[in-house]
RNA sequence: UCCCCGAUAGCUCAAUCGGUAGAGCGAGCGGCUGUUAACCGCUAGGUCGUAGGUUCGAGUCCUACUCGGGGAGCCA
């Protein structure tokens, strides 16, 4: 019945022929002799043009009648016109309306971020979440791209998981049968098995942590890829991690410019993603957060903010003035809105001018054994233009099975992958510990029970080779790719702490 | 877990000193228009988050609670 629907990104190659579109009615602009319909059919947008000489009188009615999100088909024919969204439109000779939508519930106004949730459901459809949709798409197709053409296999690892990846305390209990399980926090202890059996591998799904954190950059379940690699060491994982990030970003880049734009994303700091990217220690990351240069640059930040919250007030108290004066009220419409988004902004600088502060402190009293914070690395990776590794952290502060350096016994053979212009971490990876005994005795150190991790430190007692891996957060990344401040509007259906919609 | 802010029409927001509840969008009806966040006119739409308190009088002040937003810590 459907087998001849034209999807509207291929209306550019039958322009002048007559074609039928099946989607749902995106906008409407009713009159007396021509309608305006722009339709989306998840290809696209097309702007259809029923005029009431070209079709039945009652369609013509039915069809100045339809609101928002209405389903239906329609045929006629496809013309190139600039004044068109997508360039073409539909000069329509037929519709079938097959179901009339009534009082849909987001409109094209502004909505509150709760509201949206609530109606995610239906939120999914509007361009915004559509746009993220694909570039997660993309990006999700160019981990496994990368990953496939790189000689890795892919192992699928456990969702209920008997042991604990990382430290305890954001884990989720289950009741598997009668037994205490949790959900998996990383699939790394599994997949280091495999790659001792495959050489290279990865595993790629969802991840689950209990942090109690409502921020902007936590969700408590998440998708996060792993490679794991044998016969490597730092270095060489390092080389393989910016290759990875500069190829998805590349693959973006040639797929969805266009979603791209319609977000505002930063095209241009996007296309500078190239290896290589910058190599710190975490001694000299530590000695850059204590340095002068890094109070003056928070200095400068400070006074930047100042700036802007003094120009936002400007415009504020210039808006607010021209909405009391005798204007349209499309004019007073959009103040309003500017207004809005304006306070918004205002707010978000009073934050940043009072957090400043605090980060200044936070960074000149920087103790080498620290883990470095959340600040810390926003003012490492504001500090530069391209994403930042930061190696050998303290062992005291990081996981058990990292791997101690040799020429450093202070600390460990690891690294976080800041991304730029303060997005902060989106990857961590260390090499592992692959000596039996130094294993065991952090095991021993961190109290854990031995008998669960017995099969685990078999990896060192049957041809243990140096290997190591990494972690990518797939919706922290889509957030530093296409600008989106909170992370929740990155996964089709957020799961955030206190909060599970659907 | 801690700190800050908020809750008014379906949605986004106003309401001055504590004194009769207002717009726009959306919805419905009509008009007009190669429109494009179209425009113009009319109509409907409210127990001001919940429960107390102060007061002649509370959307506005106070207390508690609920829900939401932002930030800190922790992390991908």
């Amino acid at each position: 019945m459907f087998s001849n629907i034209t999807k509207i990104a291929d209306l550019k190659d039958n322009v002048e022929k007559t074609v039928t579109i099946g989607g749902w009615v995106y906008h409407s602009r009713p009159g007396g002799k021509v309608i305006f319909l722009v339709v989306r059919d998840g290809s696209g947008l097309c702007q259809c043009i029923i005029e009431k000489t070209a079709v039945p009188e009652e369609l013509f009615s039915q069809l100045a009648h339809l609101s928002m999100e209405s389903s239906l088909t329609l045929t006629g024919t496809v013309r190139a016109d600039d004044r068109s969204v997508g360039g073409y439109e539909l000069a329509v000779t037929d519709a079938k309306i097959l179901c009339p939508s009534q009082d849909y519930p987001i409109t094209p106004k502004s909505h509150g971020i709760d509201f949206l949730l609530k109606n995610r459901h239906l939120h999914l459809r509007s361009q915004m979440p559509w746009c993220i949709g694909r570039i997660r798409h993309t990006l999700v197709n160019a981990i496994r791209q990368f990953f496939n053409d790189n000689g890795f296999t892919l192992v699928d690892t456990p969702i209920f998981t008997g042991i604990a990846g990382e430290e305890a305390g954001s884990l989720f209990e289950v009741d598997y049968f009668g037994l205490p399980a949790n959900l998996t926090q990383t699939g790394q202890l599994h997949l280091e098995c495999a790659a001792l059996s495959y050489g290279r591998v990865y595993c790629f799904g969802p991840t689950f942590r209990a942090e109690k954190s409502k921020t902007r950059r936590h969700l408590t379940e998440f998708w996060m890829v792993e490679p794991e690699v044998t016969f490597i060491d730092l270095p060489g994982l390092l080389e393989i991690a910016e290759n990875f990030v500069s190829f998805i970003i590349k693959k973006v880049l040639e797929t969805n410019r266009a979603e791209l734009q319609t977000l505002g994303a930063n095209i241009a700091s996007l296309e500078k993603i190239q290896p290589p990217f910058y190599r710190l220690t975490y001694t000299q990351a530590s000695e850059i957060l204590t340095s002068q240069k890094a109070q003056d640059f928070l200095a400068a930040q400070l006074n930047e903010f100042k700036t802007a919250k003094q120009e936002t007030e400007n415009k504020i108290a210039a808006l607010e003035a021209e909405s009391k004066g005798a204007i349209k009220q499309w004019r007073k419409d959009k103040i309003a809105s500017e207004l809005i988004d304006l306070r918004i902004e205002l707010g978000e600088l009073d934050t940043k001018i009072e957090n400043n502060p605090k980060h200044a402190k936070l960074a000149a009293e920087f103790k080498w054994g620290e883990d470095l914070g959340g600040s810390d690395e926003t003012l490492i990776s504001l500090m530069h233009d391209k994403p930042v590794f930061v190696t050998h952290y303290p062992r005291e502060a990081k996981a058990f099975y990292m791997k101690q350096d040799s020429e450093n016994p202070k600390v460990v053979q690891n690294f976080d992958m800041l991304a730029p212009a303060g997005f902060g971490e989106i990857i961590g990876g260390s090499m592992r510990e692959d000596s039996y005994d130094k294993l065991l005795a952090k095991i021993i150190e961190h109290k854990y029970k031995i008998e669960n991790y017995q099969w685990y430190l078999d990896l060192r007692k049957y041809g243990s080779v140096p290997h190591g891996g990494f972690g990518l957060g797939v919706e922290r990344t889509l957030a530093w790719l296409t600008g989106e401040k909170h992370i929740r509007q990155c996964i089709a259906f957020p799961r955030m702490m206190d909060k599970i919609l659907k």
